[in-house]
DNA sequence: TCCATATTTCAAAGGTAGTTGAACAATGCG
DNA sequence: CGCATTGTTCAACTACCTTTGAAATATGGA
């Protein structure tokens, strides 16, 4: 994973609104939820949801699929782990002998990786 | 935590320079690096450098502490577990039964959290 | 075909953030 | 004290991002 990816999906991760969309969908696991569901769940109107929606998925941290009428979102935990990853590349210079705490945290994180609802492309 | 400030160090991070300066602090580990270091390591102008450090600093990211006439920058490790946590909360509505993947790289984001050095305030 | 539902696209307005160069502090040494 | 070194601040300019409302597209059912 480059940089240029990493600094996108951050950005895009980068706004309120996005956030909440994104934990969302990371709480809601892998079948995901239709985008009318999620603007209910947040009070967003539909036009500013599609454009963060969008973001979050031009960024590759979400996918969609058409079910009907609804389109189904959900997150890519495998895009968020390479983005976790980039940023703790060679923390400590390789040595990890006083760690701890992030263990902990990282344990919690641990979550369904499997087969999401990718997007068609 | 509260969202604003997980929003202010994503927004912190989603930038080229910064992004190349913490993750050079998290690899140089708790002693942390002047800045006059980091600015040669990135071939960066050390007013742009002084820039960006202001804001990593401001989300909480990095201390810093002055050294003679260095002031030596350090990643702040439970600062940084804080958003990874925040962004990874009950993930997959807690039900953690198909996940494996992302416990791999939380593994090795496990690192350095104890004692920064932190800065004075 | 006609309509209702679900979601996206477009364009204009406003605000926020990045970049650059020059000037300003703070420390240490002779 | 005077000067070199190390970092920081300031101000102007540019560029990008966010928001909002209205219009458009796509699907499913009568």
């Amino acid at each position: 994973m480059d940089r240029q990816s990493v600094v996108t999906s951050l950005s895009a991760l980068a706004h309120g609104g996005r956030l909440d969309i994104f934990r969302l969908l990371v709480k809601a696991g892998p079948d995901g939820l239709p985008a009318g569901e999620i603007a209910r769940s947040l009070q967003v109107m539909p036009n500013a949801l599609s454009a963060n929606l969008k973001v979050l998925s031009h960024a590759g941290l979400i996918g969609s699929r058409r079910d009907g009428r609804s389109i189904i979102y959900a997150a890519d935990y495998s895009a968020m782990s390479n983005v976790l990853g980039f940023l703790m590349e060679d923390c400590c210079g390789g040595d990890a002998a006083i760690c701890a705490p992030l263990v902990d945290i990282a344990a919690r994180s641990a979550c369904c990786a499997a087969d999401a609802p990718n997007m068609p492309a």
